[in-house]
DNA sequence: TTAGGGTTAG
């Protein structure tokens, strides 16, 4: 923290004094000094600029009123407040004697700025001096102190009498919530006599942001008067939580209730959007943002650029990424990413060298997107060349992530024990989904030794996920080894792993539809598993061979057959081609990764149908087109 | 004569 020594006593005056400025009346500016305390008073409270701040400063070191006690008070209050904390403690340090609403305004200005340390220092100090704190001193310091320092102070709080006030409890929830300590926050909240909207939000955030979704739903319901924060803790909550088609329902109701949403809002919906690939409703969101005067900020642009290319819609992408006139790296890490994650990798490399030509300062994101784009356009020379200009060139250290790219890119390539020297030799400890990575890339390749060498170190240090047992399970069965996918599926079911399901989801009339394998929840199953029929009869008639052998039950093969035909992927796909008007593209999202029968069905389905179908998997955008995927069949 | 402080979303 930075302490600027301001004024040497007495202060020589700014460079000029716009006595204009100071006056109270425009007529007699020369006239008016002294000025009366008072009259000062009124104008630190109108004053909007450092410079009128330092004017004033000025005026109060020449009349001799740079130790009263209210005006100090108020120009302490305004520096800090308008982003001038070195000057605010400058003149805190100068005051002396300081009294109690100094120290809580010090102690406000410390906690603002996230100095929590320096906040205890001062409030510390103030017990040394003998200056008693108060339920003000408390509901500032709350807000930025550990938890550990929390306890400390609620206790003090409950010795001083001052945990029957509002704000105090108000801060001990928020304590608590930010602390992780959900029952502690629930505690001190359920015991206030009295709560506020304020109070009743910070509970809401409490739940919602430890992802305790329903109870937060439950206090949300109750809550009589709602005004935009609580319902942006409600909507940011389930996008943050992977419910982000709950977000986007909730966001509807916020508009039949004419709540108006801020730029919070937006960020929250956009994201959701993303997470959905709901095209639709994110243009919606869009032109709701440019009818309603919300203001098209860095932010607000960079969430719109990642909604587009999350929801396959890369032009839209680079269109809103053009216009950012003040681009941050987040804007073209953003940017990089999108294009990376649709396969454009050579776009992506080359909006990466102008980002640096530009003289941008990359951020570790920024190579997720680099290694990511290397990764699907099987670039590993380039991969390789950026992993170690990382630490060379750009002093970031690589994190697990990008150790999980580069697993992927050479995996990929079929260097698997390229990749596994990689993650042997790494400082760091692998993790699930690195390993993960490396077993895909077996299971791709085919190399069942090295799959089962990780898959059983990892089952026998208790990592083994359920992706991982699917991977393995998948190589067994690929081998047509039952015994091995039976003794895989014991596993699962001993140890409770479950099988995330997978899952398709489109959206038709800014509705998303989700769809499970062999799912028959949605109204129109009938005409979906008709529709169903009739692709199966085209893909018959052009000669397709249904890949049973990635089936991993031990079944019959048109037991096999059957069980890919009703795939999420083909359900969705059916559903959008009774839904929506001949020769519009169809776009899916899948949770997991496009499986390979469907990938290889949905080829054909583009040509068959004359339709583009863009499906985003877990890993990637597929834009299929007249019998081919952008993916060049690798990813 | 008067005058001043605190809590929730990102």
């Amino acid at each position: 923290m930075s302490s600027t020594p301001l004024f040497n006593t007495p202060a020589p005056p700014p460079p000029s004094i716009n006595r204009t400025t100071l006056s109270c009346s425009s007529t007699t500016a020369a006239t008016n000094f002294p000025l009366s305390p008072n009259k000062l008073a009124v104008l630190l409270d109108k004053s909007n600029t450092i410079r009128q701040l330092l004017q004033i400063h000025a005026a109060l070191l020449r009349h001799g009123l740079h130790q009263h006690p209210i005006l100090n008070f108020k120009l302490q209050r305004s520096y800090s407040s308008r982003g001038r904390l070195d000057y605010s403690v400058a003149l805190f340090k100068r005051t002396l004697n300081p009294n109690i609403f100094l120290y809580t305004s010090i102690i406000n200005a410390y906690a603002l700025h996230g100095l929590s340390l320096e906040a205890l220092f001062i409030y510390t100090r103030m017990l040394f001096e003998g200056v008693q704190p108060n339920e003000f001193t408390f509901s500032s310091i709350l807000k930025s102190c550990s938890i550990e320092h929390g306890k400390m102070l609620h206790s003090q709080v409950i010795k001083l009498g001052f945990d029957s006030d509002l704000y105090v409890k108000t801060g001990l929830v928020d304590l608590y919530a930010r602390g992780g300590d959900v029952g502690s926050a629930q505690l001190v909240f359920e015991r206030m006599l009295e709560k506020s909207l304020v109070s009743l939000t910070a509970m809401l955030t409490c739940y919602a942001k430890h992802g305790e979704l329903e109870e937060a739903r439950v206090l949300f319901d109750e809550m009589v008067k709602k005004d935009v924060v609580c319902w942006n803790v409600m909507i940011d909550g389930y996008a943050q939580h992977g419910m982000p088609n709950e977000a986007l329902v909730l966001f509807r109701r916020m508009l039949a209730a004419k709540a108006r949403p801020n730029e919070i809002t937006i960020l929250a919906v956009l994201s959701a959007c993303g997470q959905l690939g709901a095209l639709e409703s994110g243009r919606w969101l869009h032109s709701y943002i440019e009818n309603n005067d919300i203001q098209v900020n860095v932010r607000v642009a960079t969430a719109l650029l990642d909604m587009y290319s999350k929801c396959g819609s890369l032009e839209d992408a680079r269109l809103v990424f053009d216009r950012i006139p003040d681009k941050d790296v987040v804007a073209w890490n953003s940017m990089i990413i999108g294009y990376a994650l649709h396969g454009f990798s050579r776009d992506a490399l080359e909006l990466f060298q102008e980002m640096c030509r530009i003289g941008l300062r990359s951020t570790d994101i920024t190579f997720i997107g680099v290694l990511g784009a290397c990764g699907h356009a099987g670039l590993v020379k380039e991969g390789w060349s950026f992993f170690n200009a990382m630490r060379d060139e750009y002093d970031i250290e690589p994190k697990i992530e990008h150790y999980g790219c580069m697993v992927n890119l050479l995996g990929r390539a079929g260097q698997l024990e390229e990749a596994y020297e990689l993650v042997k030799n790494m400082k760091m400890e692998p993790d699930p989904v690195l390993w993960g990575a490396l077993l895909g890339a077996c299971r791709l390749h085919g190399n069942l030794d090295m799959g089962e060498k990780i898959a059983e170190s990892l089952v026998g240090h208790n990592l083994a996920n359920s992706g991982t047992c699917i991977l393995l399970s998948n190589m067994y069965a690929a081998k047509g080894n039952w015994e091995g996918v039976a003794r895989i599926r014991t596993l699962m079911k001993d140890s409770g792993v479950q099988k995330e399901p997978g899952c398709s989801s489109i959206e038709v009339n800014n509705r998303v539809h989700e769809f499970l394998a062999g799912d028959l929840k949605h109204p129109k199953s009938k005409e979906i598993y008709l529709m169903l029929e009739e692709m199966n009869g085209w893909l018959k008639a052009h000669g397709y061979i249904p890949q049973t052998d990635i089936v991993l039950h031990d079944i019959g093969d048109l037991q096999k057959e059957q069980s890919l035909e009703v795939h999420s992927e083909k359900l969705a796909l059916a559903y959008g081609l009774i839904s929506t008007q001949h020769g519009t593209p169809i776009k899916i999202v899948k949770n997991l990764r496009v499986c390979s029968d469907c990938h290889a069905a949905t080829k054909l389905f583009s040509k068959i149908t004359g339709r583009k179908i863009v499906m985003r998997d877990r890993n990637r955008f597929h834009h299929f087109a007249n019998g081919s995927c952008s993916c060049g069949d690798y990813w």
